[in-house]
RNA sequence: GGGCGGAUAGCUCAGUCGGUCAGAGCGUCUCGCUUACACCGAGAAAGUCGGGGGUUCGAGUCCCUCUCCGCCCACCA
């Protein structure tokens, strides 16, 4: 074996055997429990990021875990074709190349588009591989697959049939850039600071009255000008007409509550062409509505030629300054405000009308609300319940059409006599009338409504598939915050709707992972880090091992990079540990792998090896409630913890005496068999969190398995938390504080910390073991040699540790140590004095439960015998 | 404007039911290349738990309030 752990050498071979073994790979029919989950498919519109490394691993711990504990696991994988951002990728790159979509045509750009597909789409996966993720590749899905196409048209057509998709005229947030409307959800919300401006409109029938924009140039599209009906100022002015400036149009003043009295000056511009509110308030008032701007976002004006054609910045100096010059602007005053954009491209959104396909959400959405407050679908961190519920409480309808190139067709056609149908597959005639003159509907879906159907989609629906009806409905999704509306929600709508139940009943909303300085990664800023790089610095079980510790708090989580290379450390530390016992306790054959010590009959076992069984039991069952309830980071602490502080710096420093050639035989193999059976429980434990190196640990353990994960979740012995096992456990840790006091005195009596002179030691107590075991133990852990008289001509320094006491004697360099006993004294009148208040106190002995009054009793009956022996030794030295 | 989250050691973060909860890793300092591991070991220093009030026998933990960061939602133009 290397002398140490490298990653490199060892990740291919076993991404290899589990390829081979099918470990991933689910059987819709066997006869275990299955668990199913369904990796969040990333787009592909690029490579991995580290929040797919720290959503998969979390998944994976999940995956292995239960497989492990017997559960037929479906991890399944795929990739999402995000057309829009898919699209504003390649058009960036054609333009880079001096070329556009427009001249190489539809078919040209969707072979472009393909050919993107395959390769960004393949090197996803593969880095997803690399990672260790134990999916099921066999079921790898693309939301362009034809199977997925046909569920995508069945659930619009039902939908549609329904009448809960419909198409109409409203106000949509439109890209001038991706010249498509998106949804609300799409919105990235910035601050701007714009000028607010005041403008005096005539009054028709005398006076004026002065309106706030910080939008300028869409007065001229205004078809009204709107009050607060109880507001005072302008009560006489309702019903009155005012005369537009530029353009000389004539506009009625209306009344609507939607008009804030207390903004501005509580008068508004009425431009329901483009702007939501003023859409609402001119359909209340019956308002006409006016396009000033065109959908490549330039000025739609063509009787104003001085403004018509200019973008939508150049029109807000030229209108502002034709207003000025008018004469009518009272005031202007900078003002900061948020401005959407487009989040896929960046743009500025235009709100605009135009004719798009909806999905009325409010039926769909109160199966879902009822699912979360029944406690049927449950999100964790639990806080994440509330921001669901206040979404799907106020939902608003869902424009699903958009107006580019790639994508799914929207289904439906419309035939020369006029009527409109939904199809899945495309007909040749209306069936309706039978005209053969079909029009295809030019619009495409949001990419979200096909990922709203991914948990049954994938599985084959609509197709009554043995997938299907095993794998649906599944158990846990593992996904950012970012997507909880945009993917969450609609994927629990959706399938309450069409399978008619809740596509999983857990979802874990992992950490997002900020920059080191706790700004948002983001490839514009040139700040994401790449997984693939960390892995090859560091190994992808650091990586994982990371991605463990910190994935599920659901908060903000700076990056670290140090804390990487922390788990890279930890995983050579256990590659040592087990090189160690395969030097020590290899067969003669075959020096690679440890031989099998046989069965031990527990009477043999030493007071530490059931201090590490106890410690063992202990873990398993701390590992076993962190991952039930999802807390990850608490079972990868823990492991690491167990590993290195109690395997490796305890255990197996207290056993090397007993592992060697010369010991006693029964003696050595009790040391054996415990190493062993130790080592195999923490591989077991820690194989979802760390794949690689466990397997490659597991190998030199006698009669491996092929792979850890064909193994079974560890479970515990009742024995091994019996009385005598708990008693040797606090003797053996009795021990311990005593090594530990023992050392730090050694350092203060002025040998160095790390001397390895072996200074005598006389061993006072007795303790539960005995002095020859307590020696003995000591020794294993110390420089210390054990003696049964005092040395002549050395120092006696007295430890008092708990409930041992011990002497050691160094060089007779008069250290003094009544110093450090009187401090040790004081500290403890301290803390007898804090408990004995305490328990004096009748408010906490009423009120406090029993077993905290206990611990408060054992605690001050342990500092009272410290006391005494202490003050025994002090008693000494004044007599 | 409404809501949520965060502020704990120099740094990054744990801390569940209020009761050994003042913790880990990294960093720093001292000392040691002890045949598993220097990607290591032994030890040390280091925190008014953001400020202020309150509840309680007892508060990092619960309540109120203030300050500073971050996020989400929202039709104040």
């Amino acid at each position: 074996m290397d002398k140490s752990f490298d990653p490199h050498a060892v990740e291919p071979r076993w991404l290899e055997r589990w390829e081979q073994l099918g470990a991933g790979i689910a059987d819709a029919h066997s006869d275990k429990p299955s668990f199913v989950m369904a990796l969040p498919p990333p787009n592909i519109t690029g490579a991995l990021h580290m929040g797919h490394a720290v959503m998969g691993s979390v998944q994976d711990i999940l995956a292995r875990n239960r497989r492990m504990r017997g559960f037929e696991v479906e991890w399944a994988p795929g990739t999402d074709h995000a057309a829009i951002a898919t699209q504003n990728v390649i058009e960036r790159q054609l333009a880079v190349e001096g070329s556009s979509k427009e001249e190489l045509g539809r078919a040209g750009f969707q072979l472009r588009v393909d050919q993107w597909y395959a390769e960004y789409g393949g090197r996803i996966l593969r880095q997803m591989r690399a990672l260790g993720f134990s999916l099921d590749w066999s079921r790898t899905r693309f939301t362009l697959d034809p199977q997925y196409v046909r569920a995508i048209r069945t659930a619009f057509k039902a939908l549609y049939d329904e009448g809960l998709i419909y198409r109409g005229p409203r106000i949509v947030n439109w890209c001038p850039r991706c010249r498509s409307a998106i949804s609300d959800e799409e919105i990235d919300w910035q601050e701007h600071t714009d000028a607010m401006v005041q403008l005096r409109y005539p009054v028709e029938e005398g006076g004026d009255i002065v309106i706030a924009t910080v939008r300028p140039e869409t007065m001229l599209a205004d078809t009204g000008v709107a009050v607060h009906p109880d507001d005072p100022r302008y009560r006489d002015l309702v019903g009155k007409h005012v005369i537009l400036p530029l353009t000389g149009r004539r506009i009625p003043i209306v009344a609507d509550a939607g008009v804030e009295r207390d903004f501005g000056t509580g008068a508004l511009k009425v431009t329901p062409g483009h702007d939501p509110l003023d859409f609402d308030i001119a359909q209340r008032h019956g308002l006409p509505i006016i396009t000033a701007i065109a959908l490549d976002g330039t000025m739609d004006v063509p009787e104003l030629p001085q403004f018509h054609g200019l973008t939508v910045m150049r029109a807000r100096t030229a209108v502002l300054q034709a207003l000025r010059d008018a004469g009518v602007v009272v005031k202007e005053e900078e003002y900061v405000h948020e401005v959407g954009h487009c989040d896929r491209c960046g743009e500025v959104l235009e709100p605009l009308i135009s004719e798009q396909w909806w999905v009325t959400m409010r039926p769909l959405a109160e199966p879902g609300i009822a699912a979360n407050e029944q406690g049927r679908v449950r999100f964790h961190p639990r806080r994440f319940n509330d921001v669901y519920l206040r979404w799907m409480r106020n939902i608003r309808d869902w424009c699903i059409s958009r107006q580019i190139w790639l994508g799914h067709a929207i289904p439906v056609s419309t035939c020369g006599n006029g009527h409109r149908f939904a199809w899945i597959e495309e007909p040749a005639s209306c069936p309706e009338c039978g005209s053969t003159e079909l029009q295809h509907d030019p619009d495409v879906l949001d990419t979200w409504f096909s990922s709203a159907l991914w948990p049954f989609a994938i599985f084959g629906w609509p197709e009554q598939s043995d997938d299907l009806r095993r794998f649906y409905p599944g158990d846990v999704l593992v996904t950012a915050r970012e997507i909880i509306f945009l993917w969450v929600a609609r994927m629990i709508m959706t399938g309450l709707r069409f399978q008619g139940a809740e596509p999983f009943h857990d979802v874990i909303i992992n950490s997002t992972i900020l920059a080191a300085d706790g700004s948002r990664m983001s490839k514009s800023k040139g700040n994401t880090i790449d997984p693939v790089e960390m892995i090859e610095r560091y190994g992808a079980d650091a990586v994982r091992a990371w991605a463990g510790a910190v994935g599920t708090s659901g908060q903000d989580m700076r990056f670290d990079e140090d804390r990487i290379s922390s788990y890279q450390r930890f995983a050579n530390k256990l590659w040592n540990v087990t090189r160690f016992l395969v030097t020590r306790l290899g067969d003669g054959d075959d020096s690679d792998r440890i031989a099998d010590p046989g069965e031990v009959r527990p009477e043999d076992l030493a007071p530490e090896d059931r201090w590490m069984l106890s410690r063992l039991a202990e873990t398993v069952a701390a590992c076993d409630s962190a991952i039930e309830q999802y807390r990850f980071h608490d079972a990868m602490e823990r492991l690491y913890d167990t590993i290195w502080h109690s395997f490796c710096d305890r255990y197996v420093e207290m056993s090397k005496a007993r592992l060697r050639d010369d010991a006693d035989p029964t003696s050595r193999r009790a040391a054996a068999w415990t190493a062993i059976t130790s080592l195999d429980v923490l591989l077991r434990l820690l194989h979802p969190f760390m794949p690689f190196i466990t397997e490659e640990s597991a190998q030199r353990l006698p009669g491996a398995a092929p792979s850890l994960q064909l193994r079974e979740w560890p479970t515990t012995p009742q024995w091994w938390q019996d009385e005598t096992t708990q008693a040797a456990r606090a003797a053996v840790d009795e021990v311990q504080d005593l090594v530990q006091a023992l050392r730090a005195a050694r350092q203060e009596a002025g040998v160095p910390a790390a001397s390895r002179d072996r200074q005598p030691l006389l061993v006072d107590s007795d303790g539960a073991l005995g002095h020859a075991e307590v020696g003995r133990l000591v020794e294993s852990l110390a420089p210390f040699t054990v003696v049964d008289s005092e040395p002549a001509g050395m120092t006696a320094v007295r430890v008092v540790a708990g409930g041992a006491h011990a002497t050691l004697y160094v060089g007779a360099a008069g250290a003094d140590d009544t110093g450090r006993l009187r401090k040790q004294l004081d500290d403890t009148g301290t803390r007898i004095q804090r408990l004995q208040a305490q328990l004096g106190n009748a408010g906490f002995t009423d009120r406090a439960p029993h077993d905290v009054v206990e611990q408060a009793r054992t605690r001050l009956s342990e500092a009272l015998a410290e006391r005494a022996r202490l003050q025994q030794l002090l008693g000494e030295d004044a007599a």
